[in-house]
DNA sequence: TCTCAATGTTGACACTGTCTACTTTGTTGC
DNA sequence: GCAACAAAGTAGACAGTGTCAACATTGAGA
């Protein structure tokens, strides 16, 4: 009975590099380790993958996968600029509720993407939500006429958005000693200043 | 003649880890290594430094010391929302200048802040010459009444400033093929958002 | 049945951080 | 001057890592 409870090697592997570095993150992915966690010996990931970093891409293009579809699975509006702001209330709530997949996307040393084509496929789609998003709501031009200004609008979002959970979740934060309910405040402060670097209509 | 051109190991090593991370990024930061660089036993390191996280401690220390100056150093203005203005340039121009230091301190898994208070301190420090800096410039208030905003808006300045410089870094935005011009183009547009955030004046 | 490719195993190599034990060296107290 | 001692450097070992090469198993197709 091939395929009732049999899941290929090669899945398994990457559930379980999954289940590493939720528990430890990613420093602590090994080949061998996975390989000992399953039971079977240090060569046979390799039939699979054919290095670390080829499990790692493969592992950081699910992860955009699963981003890309929260962001997607928003609340939805019908005013393009309230669809925004849920849209930022999405990329919050990944960013807080699985920091270490979002560490993963944002926060490390990737694999050279040349070598990943599939990685470098996912990151550009979540990307490219935002982007798409954006070039429908018509947002308060900042004074210099460029082109592309979707683009670059887009890019200032995300940073924006990136830093706030970067710098939560960088170890630098733990120096600043904030509470819980300060990092909250300060994010409800970001998506305000957010609104306003935009220009509300 | 003692310290003529000898200078102590523990200073050498330091030097060259430095010089380690410029050249090929802290993964590449190998206790051995930089003792066979500095033509030592590969235990010569250890009579300095407890591991190697001790050593990656004090070149971060060092890192955000010369930051902090680098933002001192900056250009001035009597102006407060202008010279906040030119310390958002000196932070770009440091993260720009001298990405791998920039992610060293911000983009690394660093280590245990509770085993380093030197790291801790130089951290902190960098952190409130910014906030220093915003209590004695009048934003507009975003509308919630909160007591401590000059610390939610230099988290939300430094996210923005952090965000950006983390993104152009970051592997994935090698995923967007953005030219050199396209990227000063967007900081600019970035500067001008953020202005407007803050509410000038 | 023979073949062959896919899959998995075993052994080896060079590299890493870190522990322990030893040697050298320079300084201090007597 | 010399004994003692701590600091600094060396040498060897161990477990862990990624990765290469050689071998075994197996299952499907010709």
């Amino acid at each position: 009975m091939p395929g009732l409870e049999a899941k290929p090697l090669k899945e398994r592997v990457v559930e379980e590099a999954f289940k590493v570095i939720d528990e430890s993150g990613v420093d602590a992915l090994s080949l061998r380790g996975i390989a000992k966690r399953l039971g079977v010996s240090h060569q046979a990931p390799y039939k699979h993958f054919a290095s670390r970093d080829h499990i790692l891409a493969e592992v950081v293009a699910r992860s955009f996968r699963v981003f890309s579809n929260h962001l997607e699975n928003r609340q939805r509006s019908s005013d393009g600029f309230e669809d925004l702001g849920f849209m930022g209330r999405a990329y919050l709530e990944f960013a807080l509720t699985k920091p270490l997949q979002y560490r993963l996307m944002f926060n490390t040393a990737l694999p050279d993407i040349k070598d990943h084509p599939d990685m470098l496929r996912e990151s550009q789609r979540a990307f490219s939500i935002l982007h798409e998003r954006l070039q429908s709501v018509p947002l308060s031009d900042p004074g210099d006429q460029i082109e592309e200004s979707a683009k670059h609008d887009a890019m200032f979002i995300w940073s924006t958005l990136h830093g706030c959970c970067s710098i939560l979740h960088s170890d630098v934060v733990k120096t600043l000693d904030l509470t819980a309910r300060e990092k909250s405040t300060m994010l409800e402060r970001m998506m305000i200043r957010l609104s306003m670097a935009l220009g509300s209509h």
